[in-house]
DNA sequence: AGATAAGCTACAGTCACTTTAGGTTGGAGA
DNA sequence: TCTCCAACCTAAAGTGACTGTAGCTTATCT
C-alpha cells in the first residue's frame, strides 16, 4: 500500500495533482485508512505513470481520458489509439515548424540590437513591423 | 476611425480578446462614439499588430508588456529589450529540442501500429511502458 | 508521549483567453 | 425617414491543467 507521496515521488508528479486526476475522474478514487489518507496499489501507480508519461508526450488530458476507456476495454481495434497518435504527431510537427520560424525571427532580432537607444532598437521594429516579417506565422498556441 | 471589428479583421483577433487586452491594460482604453462603440487609430492597430506578432513569437504577455514599456518611453538603453528577446530564444531553442524527441517517440508509436486489436497495440504500450521510453522528457508544456 | 513530516479539505489563483446571456447601436437598403 | 440586423456593448462565468494557501488531522519515529 502507497502513500500518496510515494506515487507522487515515483512519478514526478505533484500531490495535489495526484487529487486533481482524482476529482476530474482520471485516476480512480483510492482505498483510504481508518484516518482519511489516500492508500493506494501498484496498478495505481502504473496508471498515474501512464497519464503522466502521455502528458509529456502532449496529450491533453482528453485523449488520455479516450486512451484509458480504449485500454480498460481492449476488444476493440487498435486504429482509434493510433489516430489519437496520429493526430498528436501532426500536432507536434507543425509546433515544431512554428517554433523554428520563431526561433530564426528573435535570432535576427536579437543579432541586430547591439546596445544603442531604443529609438534604433531593431528589436522592437522587427516585432512592430509586418513588412519586415519574412516568415509566415499564422495561428497562436496549442 | 476604425471599429473594433476592424481591427479584429485586420490582425487575426478575435473582438473579445482585444477587449481583453484593453482590460488588463496591454491596449489603450479607445476612444468611444456618442453610442459607446470602439473606434480606433492607425496606431492602435500598430499596437495590436505588435501584440499579436509577439504572441506568435512566443512572447508572454508580461514580456510583451515590458517590450512595450521599454518602446513608450525609448531614452533607455536597447540592453533590456535585447535581454528580452534572448531570454525568449533560448526558451524556443529549449522548446524545438524537447518537441523533437517527442516527436520521435509518437512517430515510432504511431509505425508500429498497423490495426490489430487494443489488447496489442503498441501505442498503449509505449505510453504504459516506461522501460520502452528512450527519449528522457523531463517537464511538460509552455 | 511528543514531535513533526506528511496528509487532508476547500477554495482561490494562474494564464490567456473564450463563451454566454442579454441588451444596444450604427449604417445600409426600402 | 423607418426598419432591420450585423455588429457592438457589459458583466460574469467557463476553460485547461494545474498550483498555491489556510488551517486542520494523521502516521510514524524516537
Amino acid at each position: 500500500m502507497l502513500a500518496i507521496g510515494t506515487l507522487s515521488r515515483k512519478t514526478g508528479t505533484k500531490v495535489q495533482t495526484i487529487r486533481y486526476y482524482e476529482q476530474i475522474g482520471l485516476m480512480n478514487e483510492a482505498g483510504r485508512t481508518a484516518g482519511g489518507q489516500r492508500r493506494y496499489f501498484e496498478k495505481d501507480l502504473d496508471r498515474l505513470a501512464f497519464i503522466r508519461h502521455a502528458r509529456q508526450l502532449g496529450f491533453s488530458l482528453e485523449s488520455i481520458r479516450e486512451l484509458l476507456d480504449l485500454s480498460d476495454n481492449p476488444a476493440q481495434s487498435c486504429t482509434d489509439a493510433d489516430s489519437i497518435a496520429n493526430r498528436q504527431l501532426k500536432q507536434v510537427e507543425q509546433r515544431i515548424k512554428r517554433l523554428q520560424a520563431l526561433k530564426k525571427e528573435l535570432k535576427r532580432m536579437v543579432v541586430e540590437c547591439d546596445g544603442g537607444s531604443v529609438a534604433e532598437c531593431k528589436v522592437l521594429e522587427v516585432l512592430r513591423d509586418h513588412a519586415e516579417c519574412l516568415t509566415a506565422h499564422d495561428e497562436i498556441g496549442a
